[in-house]
DNA sequence: CAATAAGCGAGACGGTACGTCCAGTCTTCTT
DNA sequence: AAGAAGACTGGACGTACCGTCTCGCTTATTG
């Protein structure tokens, strides 16, 4: 049987692409630059990622708690106060938002890096999202006749037009605003 | 005295851009295809823009009729709906969509492109949005305690979440249910 | 004490590289391809071997019969007749004759390899060409003045010229004019 | 109409391959050192040559003078000692000797580089002394029935068994040793 | 007759170089 | 002056091998 892969070098190779990104920029970042950092060979990071943002991601998600459940106090307004407060903190703080915003443009013209970003980042944040929203919804605190998933378009969606479109950030009081909004409803 | 700007050379890049990054994708657009396509020397393209992104968004601008008033028929739901479905037909159709979204996924790497895409794009038309929901607000069809510019990002948000994050389109029923979910709020 | 080498490895290798060197070129042939080829582990040649062209030699070595003595019928210009022809047909033959041919180009910057060549193959067929020469030259068949090294440099030495730097093959009739030159002279 | 070859490139090409070759060997001379250390693009080596080994001829046949005529002062002993040892100084001497005996043994198994080395500095060489030949031929010098070709194998090959296979130089005396064993004969 | 030491297949590792593509600049000649 | 053509330096791509290094398995004595 072969060597086993070595835990080490993943190790350096996350981290030097974390550490590379925030000094030049995802734009500059390199799988060649990645492995000098990191003291490694380019065959070791193609031999295991298929690209740069692949290493990102992979880095990203070892940083954080995925598998942290939705928050139910039974109160879905005050859980979504606190989930997303939470998700803002670090989905754009200063450690994973660069990256995660680059992510996600580069997703945008590279369908591999976009399927790996939805099936472990993305799609399970939204899943969670949506199930304690359909929990709302039997417990009365939400109109039966909303789809979950656009609920949680909607909700979400205006942070993501904050970061993606306008490049501005957001924080606890944008979150009540959207929550307002989304809740009472525009209408006087 | 000099040679003035061949509006002719102009056409044929912009007319290249599009072309080639239907064929080969955002991602393997080069200036020096577009060059090679267009039947241009490379610092022609050089001399007038600044990245092959800022020769996309010219070819999108000429596409599109920017200077279109927001509607104003004096019932804001109706006008949003209006101008919604019309944009996600523009923005999110075959023809701009694939190169909409690859410019917003570039711009999120490229602060010139985003800051140009900004610029010419996406600010005017929140800003159109904005003011037709500030008018909105002073014939009291939409709640005053409302920012303007939260209210636009919570409706369009919605769209871009599903386009940058889902990847899946929308269509009139979507925007239907976002007005809905919006207007009359989520609570029963 | 330890398990001894494998004769079924070691065959396996000097048989792949022939295959694959006809295959592919000499160029193109690798200590990785072998192995692959071979079903056999890098580590298992680079045990026994140090270079690709040490693995092609041997495999040479072991398909020729180098303890042939030179033929002695008494007459020197019929024997080196009968042994040139022999050798042409071995050493240029479609057998051997592209793998010698890659070895002694690359022998010119392998100074190892070079070594190896010499002292395994070159030396002993040119001690025993020169030999055979000397006992010429005390049967009074040779003028003795000729030093024998020089004397095979010179008969041999058109066929390699013919070989290594024109690229040709040489048959029975060069054997012939090579021999009528060298004994008679070119005077008239 | 566009920019033409840069021969100050070219020149800082061919010299650093000299350079490197005579410091490295050239097993281990490489495209990629070449253009680091002549300060140049990879693309631009490529451009203009397709192998290390065609900048190493064009090195070598920019130093030498290939247009000499063959000398001819009527005696084709005396012009042949002139040539050989002329050639001896230079082919095999330290300035070039290197180079060409890693030139010929690439060219063993790189035929591209086989067909230039023989075309542009073997192929006129060979041609000229074969041409000598003919004329000493016709001044009954030497005897008719000799293939003129042969005879520059017979006496070239010599040097060429020295250089490739015994891995050992030749100085005037051997000069000599061939002439007199060539012209005179071997036979007593 | 178990321990043990080498050989073995497999293949991951840090590296070097390959040959290609493209970026962005510079030069030359044409319009 | 602007344009087409394209050569230039330079950086990165993704691939192929190099030669070294574990792994876990098989085999063959030898204490």
């Amino acid at each position: 049987m072969p060597a086993a892969r070595s835990e080490q070098s993943a190790e350096a190779i996350t981290r030097a692409a974390v550490e590379l990104c925030l000094e030049v920029g995802y734009a500059k970042l390199s799988v060649e630059g990645i492995a000098a950092r990191a003291g490694v060979g380019k065959q070791t990071i193609y031999r295991w990622w298929p690209s740069k943002g692949a290493v990102l991601l992979d880095a990203l998600l070892s940083k954080m708690t995925l598998d942290a459940p939705f928050p139910d106090t039974g109160d879905i307004v005050v859980d979504l106060r606190t989930q997303m407060t939470g998700a803002i903190r670090t989905l754009m703080g200063p450690e994973v938002g660069p990256h995660y915003r680059a992510l996600i443009g580069d997703a945008q013209h590279n369908p591999a890096l976009a399927a790996d970003l939805r099936d472990r980042l993305i799609g399970p944040l939204c899943v969670k999202a949506a199930n304690r929203i359909r929990v709302a919804q039997q417990q009365g605190q939400i109109r039966a006749e909303c789809d979950p998933d656009a609920v949680v378009s909607l909700l979400y969606g205006a942070f993501y037009h904050r970061m993606l479109l306008l490049g501005t950030t957001a924080d606890a009081a944008f979150v009540d605003d959207v929550l307002s909004m989304g809740f009472v409803g525009l209408r006087p």
